[in-house]
DNA sequence: GCAAATATACTAGTATTACTATCGTTTATG
DNA sequence: CATAAACGATAGTAATACTAGTATATTTGC
């Protein structure tokens, strides 16, 4: 029997008080909080509503998050690392930066497809969960005490790897980093916009407009 | 004696209750909220904290505004008309399309400095607000009707006045939205990152690194 | 296989937010 | 100066975002 392989993360243990992970109500508290996020909005899904959806208490869920900000901190670091890994498989034997670069482009400005882990994490509601509401994850009053304490170091590991292809197209390139999390935050969106906004995209027939729009605006600057 | 000229703005009625530029209070509730909302952000702020601060019942600024949400969205349509007017003003008598767009984006990529206006709206602070907060006016749960309400035409109307600019410098590109929506974003989030998430931008000695990057990475691309 | 530790369930309760309602008084305006 | 509109004062509600405490399972270590 061909058994497939499990991607295993550590999260810092900074972003939970409970390991997820670590328990079958872990487990229940990421996949049904993932798919109610994706149904409902981060705004309208509460602990409360939760812990009906999985029949537990509220306040069971609270021994894993301090509160659901910090659990949406969890995902996105979840997904970043998760990516990151992406990035790794899809970039490694490539010799030139330029195919490296544009692989990554893809990964960035798409959201995922086909769900081919089987653990508990849907990545194809997750990342629609990014690039819908991940901006509310460091989008707030507290994002320099939660910076201190890692909550985007993940984001932060995927754009550094991303910057350093373009430095190794062009090395005296000023804005890497500019560069790849204008690209990453302009693709989540001009999503939003296409569905919510469409006076604020330029919505076409053609496929992946928005990943070619980035991949054009990417190339003719570093050329 | 010399007057100077208040600017006024007609704002679309769909945006109040009751037109807050028609009586001492609701212009009260104006001045007072641009500053608390820039002092302690958008989230922290409520009618109640504004209601003490003006000497006022908390029900009495809900006859302007049904929420503080839409108090939100009034004073970005407010800045997003008046930058509208700043942009005609800068670009008239302008022959050269480029030279055109290239105010554009001084205007859209940097905060205002200097309050110009003699009025109960203060645009230092106001434009600080729109950098820093303006995203969460049309990023939640509400978007599809509050834009059907014309909520965010003024946003729109910038975009489309910018955009026809860059078809005038080239008719046939395809993305003249994207373009300008990515910049006026790009803008407002590198200028956030730059303050809360270094990591995510390349901080530079250089004056003006944002509004630069995106110049560049503009024209470059449209040539 | 059983005691000790740990995890979870159940219930209750609090502070704050985001409103809504009512009514009396002041202020503007024709 | 009457009358309508605007504002102030007070009260109250539903929902959210937690916290506390105690009882009951479930795991684990010996």
């Amino acid at each position: 029997m061909i058994q497939k392989l499990q991607i295993q993360f550590d999260i810092d243990p900074e972003l939970y008080s409970k390991n997820p992970d670590s328990s079958k109500l872990g487990r229940k508290i990421i996949s049904n909080s993932i798919s109610m996020i994706n149904e409902m909005g981060f705004e309208d899904f509460t602990f409360k509503k939760l812990g009906l959806a999985i029949n537990s208490p509220e306040s069971s869920i609270y021994r894993y998050f301090v509160n659901k900000h910090m659990l949406l901190i969890y995902l996105t670091s979840w997904y970043w690392t998760w990516t990151e890994y992406r990035l790794a498989f899809a970039t490694t034997n490539v010799a030139s930066p330029l195919d490296r670069l544009d692989s990554a482009i893809d990964l960035l400005t798409q959201p995922v497809l086909i769900d081919d882990d089987i653990s508990y994490v849907n990545e194809i509601m997750l990342s629609k969960i990014i690039f819908s509401e991940s901006i509310k994850a460091y989008h707030t009053k507290d994002v320099d005490e939660e910076n201190k304490k890692g909550c985007f170091k993940a984001y932060k590991s995927v754009v550094n790897r991303v910057g350093a292809i373009v430095l190794e197209i062009n090395p005296d390139f000023k804005y890497p980093h500019m560069l790849i999390s204008t690209v990453i935050e302009g693709a989540h969106q001009q999503k939003y916009f296409s569905e919510h906004l469409p006076e604020l995209t330029d919505l076409t027939n053609e496929q992946n407009a928005i990943t070619k729009f980035y991949k054009e605006l990417v190339f003719s600057y570093l050329k």
